[in-house]
DNA sequence: GAAGATTATGATAACCGTTTTCATTTTGGC
DNA sequence: GCCAAAATGAAAACGGTTATCATAATCTTC
């Protein structure tokens, strides 16, 4: 059943080139900047496809930026937030933040909602544009 | 230097309606709804106009949606996360949780960022809808 | 390995929320 | 009222994403 494009490698390879979320345009460029040969790179639609069926398989990560484009990225640890920076746009995964289990089970008992979930991500300014 | 919009009040009440949030094309529909009579509704970008400052000014939150619409909503209190329903989409303000005063800095710490901020959102079902 | 069915790909158009443009209307100061 | 400044409406432009469909690659079965 392995429902996969040619490119998967590829695709992962280009959002593994540098630590930072990447709308599916700038995976398309990547792609195409490391091919020197003759050989031509996939679609710009292969490309969508593969990220999205990446994503649904949870291959990846996804977030929206502020204007609405889709990011992706491909994480490494199972359960983490998200930090990035706000100048240079870097991102690094962050250990899951005990914490939450305490405030989980408040919001929980406080307004009777169940099968609760959350998202928290950080932003901030990284050591090297401080 | 009231830069506002002869609409403001309109699209506030439109917003207060239901505790959800809202798009800007609902927004406009729903003042085009809430008149009876054959005085037209604001344009839909004089709506979008609209959304677009209050949210700059601070008077709405916005969030994206997973399809990267843009919502908002007129929020109450100073300083909350939102705790959305995944059934019906009733949003509701939880209070802040002080416990993310210690994970900031332990993020901080541990990663050298500085200026940190965070954004935490809660999903789960409503009593209504379990 | 050939024939046919199945799936993936590429090029293009369609989609849709949002922004821009600009002519017109409304507002505010004098 | 008169003029400048700001707001509005209608339409086009924009940009990321998805849908379409003909073609190409891959897989099945013999
Ligand atoms: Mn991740
Ligand atoms: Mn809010
Ligand atoms: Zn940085
Ligand atoms: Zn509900």
């Amino acid at each position: 059943m392995g429902a996969g494009s040619r490119y998967d490698g590829e695709v992962l390879a280009a959002l593994r080139r540098e630590d930072r979320f990447r709308s599916c345009q700038e995976v398309h460029a990547l792609i195409a900047d490391s091919r020197g040969g003759p050989q031509r790179p996939p679609s710009l639609s292969t490309v969508y496809r593969t990220l999205h069926r990446l994503a649904r398989e949870g291959e990846v990560d996804t977030i929206q930026s502020e204007d609405g484009e889709r990011l992706y990225r491909r994480c490494e640890t199972p359960s983490h937030h998200h930090l990035l920076c706000r100048v240079c746009g870097h991102a690094q995964e962050v250990p899951h933040a005990r914490e939450l289990r305490t405030v989980l089970t408040r919001v929980e008992r406080s307004t009777g909602f169940t099968g609760l979930a959350y998202s928290l991500e950080f932003a901030g300014v990284c050591p090297d544009c401080a």
